[in-house]
DNA sequence: ACATTTTAGGATAAAAAACTCTTAATAGCG
DNA sequence: CGCTATTAAGAGTTTTTTATCCTAAAATGT
C-alpha cells in the first residue's frame, strides 16, 4: 500500500468536502457516515489537516469543516504530505537509506522514473478536478458499487 | 512504502545469493551479516521462499540456501508475490474494494497506468540482470555508501 | 442562562507488522 | 557415536498502525 489507510481516509474525506461546492461547513459526522469511516477516527485525522491549514473548522450548530483555500489550489500531495510525510517521494524501493543517484540500488533508475510519475500525478491533480469527476457521477469514493442496469 | 520491510529484506537476500554465481549453498548467517539483517528474522523470511520453491535449502555443514532455478527465470514479482501477495498489483490507491474499470475511483485510470508500470518492471526484471548489476560494482544492496574518492 | 451541536484532544485498546529467542531437525566429520 | 554447523519451526515480545471511547471546549439559537 502506497498510502497509509489514514491517508486514504483523509483523501476521500477531502474529496467529499470538495465535491460539495455550494455548501459551507460540512459536519464530520456526515462525512463519516457517507464514506463509512469511523467518526472518532476521522475526527482525529481531519484535526491534522486543520492544524496544517488545509481545512478550517467551525464548532457548534451549523459547524463542520471546509476547505481552507479554493479546491483549485489544493493538490493531492498536500494531503499525502500532511498525513504520511514526504517519504514516499524520496524512499528507496528496497528500503535503503539515502536513495539518490550517487548511491543507487539496482532498481534505482527504474524506480525513480515511476516514483516521479506518482509525485507528478499527486502534485498536479487538484481537488477541483477530482470534485468535478465525482459530481459527474462516473467515479466513486466509497465501497458502494454501481448498480447493474 | 510499496513493499513491506519483510519483502525488501527478501529481495535483497535473493539479490545477494544470485550475485554469488559460482557458489552452491550460502549460509543464511552470511547473508544476514553482509546485509545487516537480523539472522533470525531473515531465516523466517527465507523459509517462506523455500516453501514457495523459489529457494532450496540444505541443512548441516556446508549447507545454506540457493536459488531453486536459474536466476534468469526468477523475476522480482515472484518474490514480491510470495511475501506480500498480489494485492499491490490489484489494489485501489484509495483503499477501496474491487478496484476495476467498472467501478473506478477518481484516480483509477491514472493509478492503473502507474501500477501497470510497476508490475511490468517487477515482472520483466530477473535476478540474473540484478546480479550482473551488483557484480559490476555500481549498485548497492546495503546501506553502506560508496567511499568518497 | 441553558440546551444543543459540533470540533479538540487525551487515554486506551485492538490488530498488524516487525523482530527475538528457544528448541528441534538434519547432515557431515572425526 | 558424539560434536558441530546449519536450517526449520514456532512461541513470545516489541513497535507501529489503526480504531475506540470519553471528556472538554466552542459556537449557536432560544
Ligand atoms: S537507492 Fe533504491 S531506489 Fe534509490
Ligand atoms: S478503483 Fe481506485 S484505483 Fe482502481
Amino acid at each position: 500500500m502506497i498510502l497509509s489507510k489514514t491517508c486514504d481516509y483523509a483523501m476521500r474525506a477531502v474529496f467529499y468536502i470538495a465535491a460539495q461546492k455550494e455548501r459551507k461547513f460540512i459536519p464530520i459526522r456526515e462525512v463519516s457516515e457517507k464514506l463509512d469511516i469511523s467518526f472518532h477516527f476521522l475526527t482525529k485525522i481531519l484535526q491534522v489537516l486543520t492544524r496544517a491549514h488545509i481545512l478550517v473548522s467551525f464548532k457548534g450548530p451549523n459547524g463542520g469543516i471546509a476547505l481552507a483555500c479554493p479546491a483549485e489550489s489544493i493538490s493531492l500531495s498536500d494531503i499525502s504530505k500532511a498525513i504520511d510525510g514526504s517519504k514516499i517521494y524520496e524512499e528507496c524501493i528496497l528500503g535503503l537509506d539515502q536513495c539518490g543517484d550517487e548511491n543507487p540500488c539496482p532498481l534505482h533508475n527504474e524506480w525513480k522514473r515511476i516514483r516521479d510519475q506518482i509525485q507528478n500525478l499527486f502534485d498536479k491533480t487538484t481537488f477541483a478536478e477530482v470534485a468535478e469527476k465525482i459530481n459527474c457521477g462516473e467515479f466513486r469514493i466509497t465501497n458502494l458499487l454501481k448498480k447493474n442496469k
